[in-house]
DNA sequence: TATCCGACATACCGCTGGTACGTACTATGA
DNA sequence: TCATAGTACGTACCAGCGGTATGTCGGATA
């Protein structure tokens, strides 16, 4: 067909060697019309040969790079996630109170998932394509590790011996909780009206933990009974 | 797998036709089989072939009753989802105070969602099968139903004029929390003591929001701005 | 300049979801 | 009771898909 950008792959690429630029430059096309495609279409609907035809390239390429279609799609994935938690930590970058931190980056991570790749790629499509296990793995390593940060410096504003696990258990649910707000959100008539309702709910939550810290509640322990629901009414 | 039941589709169905009889008991065979296979190996790795050949029939049985595959996962979705709501209700009733209705409702979605079916076919393939849309519309009249039901209740005896978007939020935020929640529960290596550490932390929220209602904080309401984070420090 | 290997291209395959069409059975009216 | 129509399937087939095996060619290396 009409190759258009024909040989050139990367204008300037001084020092590396001419096949290490064609084969980054192509390994990147792979990944860049994948992610397009997938977003569009998702990622049962976008066949191989859609992929390697906006690439410019053949499927001799492709598995050549990747070892199939999920491995390409587990790229993708990564990238979309990568850039997701890189800009929430920039935007957490400078806050100092716990608190804020926490308002701050459940702003930005609803900035994040109102937006396509992500929601689609990540939210949609990432748990059913790569399987739960490697779904957390790939989140625990970038954007839920945001989360757990923040709950941490949160709750650790509580001064508690709050162990590990139930800082985790926290971090789910929360991350849980800001997933599928974020996901109504990006799909609600007023998403700007929807988020600021998120931010009130969530914020409304924070608060109340925060009153308990105040009153010097205790935190449920791991070993905790079922009286955990601390003030449980009559 | 083998099914010696080959011909009698049910065994009495006295008034109904023998055809009508025999096209429910195939039809069911169908959801039965499918039910099985998607939640074993998921909705992809799961053939139509392996379908029919499990129910004893044909590709022609299936498409006389379903449109398509995805139609077929639809049917068996709605199954699954329907006899957790029912599960969930059934838990619920007689409870009367609203917190601990919610500590019980708790109780039993985290024992719903530690069941393989509802896992894999209703969290995990649902809404990369479906769609969100699709999948939104499902859960609204099933378990996520009952969610706002419980919310509903709970913020109702705060006593505010929440409006019904913002107890749409709230539910939300709960059902995601408690998605998320429950996956980890099940894929936990104890589930017992994960479903402790949830059920902690929720209560835990649960408190707070109980001690802002205990203090008259008011809810952040619809048209709140950003001042909505109630009680923001300093 | 001989050789080797990375970076692709080409050709092909088995399986899958879906369709077109045929057929057996049966409820119904004349 | 017999023609008829429609339901409830079975059979045969196909296009497209992910994946593989193998060929090719240019640049790095010796």
């Amino acid at each position: 067909m009409s190759k258009l950008v024909p040989k050139v792959p990367v204008p300037g690429v001084p020092g590396a060697s001419r096949r290490a630029a064609y084969s980054a430059s192509t390994k990147r096309a792979l990944v860049d019309v994948a992610e397009q495609l997938f977003t569009e279409k998702g990622y049962a609907a976008t066949s191989l040969d859609a992929i390697v035809a906006g690439a410019r390239v053949t499927k001799g390429a492709l598995y050549h790079h990747f070892s199939g279609k999920q491995a390409l799609f587990e790229s993708v994935f990564e990238r979309v996630e990568q850039e997701a938690a890189k800009r929430i930590q920039k935007s957490l970058r400078g806050q100092k109170d716990p608190w804020r931190k926490a308002t701050v980056g459940l702003r930005s991570f609803l900035d994040v998932v109102q937006e396509a790749p992500y929601r689609r790629i990540v939210i949609q499509d990432g748990p059913a394509v790569l399987g739960y296990e490697r779904y957390r793995e790939q989140e625990e390593r970038s954007t839920f590790a945001n989360i757990v940060e923040i709950v941490r410096a949160t709750l650790d504003a509580g001064s508690w011996d709050l162990d590990e696990d139930m800082l985790q258990t926290f971090a789910r649910i929360f991350f849980g909780a800001m997933s599928s707000a974020g996901e109504s959100v990006a799909t609600a008539a007023d998403p700007e009206a929807a988020a600021r309702r998120v931010e009130g709910a969530i914020g409304f939550l924070l608060a109340g933990v925060q009153s308990l810290v105040e009153q010097g509640v205790a935190m449920p322990s791991a070993r905790g009974r079922d009286d955990a629901a601390a003030a449980d009414p009559e």
